[in-house]
DNA sequence: ATTAATAATGCAACCGATTGCAGAAATTTT
DNA sequence: AAAATTTCTGCAATCGGTTGCATTATTAAT
């Protein structure tokens, strides 16, 4: 028979002939057990192939040292490289993690929190999905002081952490350095208004138009779920607008470069006739030709920042003498966008 | 005060006024309880905002609900996109996933496991490390009956479930594409031989050029990391070379266009003088110019099959009628290894 | 040596859901 | 109407670790 018996603190208890509080307590290395002891105990446990019993100790402990992860997209470089910063932090700490994905949907967003919530996790990390429109589903968490700390697609919720980079001042960055290659006509690309990334970085846009005297038009604007075929569309849409764009600031490198590769099979020269910026500094940004001007958003250290945070909270349960940190993000200017004093 | 008294089945029944096992049977749909019995206490759990607590039921039925992840890298196109598949399914069956990273680390490797086992996980997903050389890390698992699916870096091991493509028919029909194209010193840039995916790439590889009355020539083999800076690297001494090898195949996309990148910065011109393949079938290889020449994986649709079976496999505890699951691979030829007939 | 103080250990009641078995209630059979 | 079934419910033990409080062993103080 392969399945033995279950090993517990009772059967240490047995083998060592005292109670199984002090085995409890010694494992566990409580102050009021002698050395002595602890060594047996630890020793016996050992020996015998002693596993805790999570559930009976969760059961009596109210916590489970699991932390909950609700992403919109797990397949996206960008994503697994928060992840894994995440998950860095957390097998640090011991924490286990149980992660799920949104697909960008606001319905399937609740079902997440309300099994993460079921699973009983202490915390919960988590970015957005496009189309959340209220924060009704945090209520379960928040009644119950399970501390949520928000990354990347962030909200205003009262007590929560907020982990992101200034989007609007990469917006306008990325916007102006447009302009001064001399773009007049630069269409955006972004994603679903309602998500701080999106609508903050077409705010940047837009106020660097008009800090550069460059009209606003309505029509250079695409809303998208910015995947690689919106990318294409949006290409081919600009490929018909007359006169022509002669730029592009694209909320994420999957469009950008996705919208490149179809301006490049029509023959547009990239950035001499159309200049463009991406955003993340996806590995893909340095592969396309021309190079990809993008914004660096530091993935792997808002996954490590957030973790870290909500651990801060688990720990102590009174801290937060924060609500919003905001990393440093990087514009990078490459070839897509460089058409002046090009060598 | 926010934080209000959990509610149990133990206050259902006091509202109710009857027992607490009438309201465990009646919440689960226990055939014995009467119809309007049942009604009453779902009704009553929802009006009092019930919610079960897993650890207590977990503890009485000694199972979790929970399959457990453990993969070499989070952060990568492919393993981000096999874990979206298995979440995908995991979640239609109600089944929280617990996802840990060895960092191509057998020590890693046995820590996480070890945690996932501490946290009884019903079944395991895995993808080996590079160097695990053996599996005494899994007698755990195995000892208790728990099952354990291994996908893409997988092993022979007794009773497990492997879900793979045929690794080594690949990387023969890529070596073979390549001496069509009519390469004649083809390097190969490998992953370490330890692990299935890499060797049996290399096996094909070299039947491929025996097949075609080619000298096998060690030292036109790299093995390596499989990240981008190791493309770079070899493309640095494929420049060295003399004669210069004039076909690459790599084992994953990375490698392959890092390899790329470095090549066309020397000057050499793909593929003409240098043709190349990859692995994968990542987004960057239909980016790059010339397109890669790649393998498609069928990532998804691996995680999607990998977590049907353990869930297969967990529900009727007798079942594996097969041991290993083959999926279909696809050669996608493009530019980057298309010398002849080209237009 | 006796008492006071401190350090270790044990007792027993939890945590909340599950379940075998006994017993009650309702229904059918004789 | 009594007996035999069938259908429902409840009792109480169980899963295994934790913890407040009582108790005992040990050391320090008087």
């Amino acid at each position: 028979m392969k399945i033995k018996k279950e090993i517990t603190i009772y059967d240490i208890a047995k083998a060592l002939n005292i109670s199984p509080s002090t085995v409890s307590r010694g494992l566990k290395n409580h102050p009021h057990i002698r050395k002595e002891t602890k060594k047996n105990i630890i020793a016996k446990a050992k020996e015998m192939g002693y596993q805790q019993n999570k559930f009976a100790s969760n059961l009596r402990q109210k916590h489970t040292n699991t932390i909950g992860v609700v992403v919109p997209k797990l397949d996206s470089y960008f994503m697994a490289t928060v992840i894994s910063g995440i998950e860095k932090i957390t097998a640090q700490y011991g924490y286990g993690l149980i992660i799920s994905q949104s697909q960008e949907s606001w319905k399937k967003e609740i079902s997440c929190i309300s099994t993460l919530f079921n699973s009983r996790v202490d915390g919960l990390l988590i970015s957005l999905a496009f189309n959340t429109k209220n924060l009704e589903h945090f209520n379960v968490l928040l009644n119950k002081d399970i501390p949520v700390v928000f990354f990347d697609r962030v909200t205003d919720c009262d007590g929560c952490l907020s982990i992101v980079i200034d989007n609007y001042k990469a917006g306008y960055e990325a916007t102006s350095h447009l302009i001064e290659q001399r773009c007049k006509r630069i269409v955006h690309i972004g994603g679903n208004l309602l998500r701080n990334v999106y609508s903050e970085r077409f705010n940047g846009y837009k106020q660097a138009l008009a800090d550069n005297k460059l009209e606003f038009d309505q029509n250079l604007v695409v809303i998208s779920d910015m995947t690689g075929p919106a990318g294409t569309d949006t290409a081919k849409k600009i490929l018909k607008m007359i006169p022509r764009p002669d730029g592009i600031f694209a909320s994420n490198d999957t469009t950008a470069v996705a919208a490149m590769v179809e301006l490049e099979r029509a023959g547009v020269i990239i950035p001499d006739e159309v200049a463009v910026v991406g955003f993340n500094n996806d590995p893909i940004s340095q592969v396309i030709r021309p190079n990809l001007s993008t914004v660096d958003y530091p993935a792997r250290q808002i996954g490590e920042i957030a973790a870290t945070s909500l651990i801060k909270k688990l720990k102590n349960s009174e801290s937060a003498n924060f609500s919003t940190l905001i990393l440093k993000h990087n514009f990078i200017c490459r070839q897509s966008s460089l058409r002046i004093g090009k060598k």
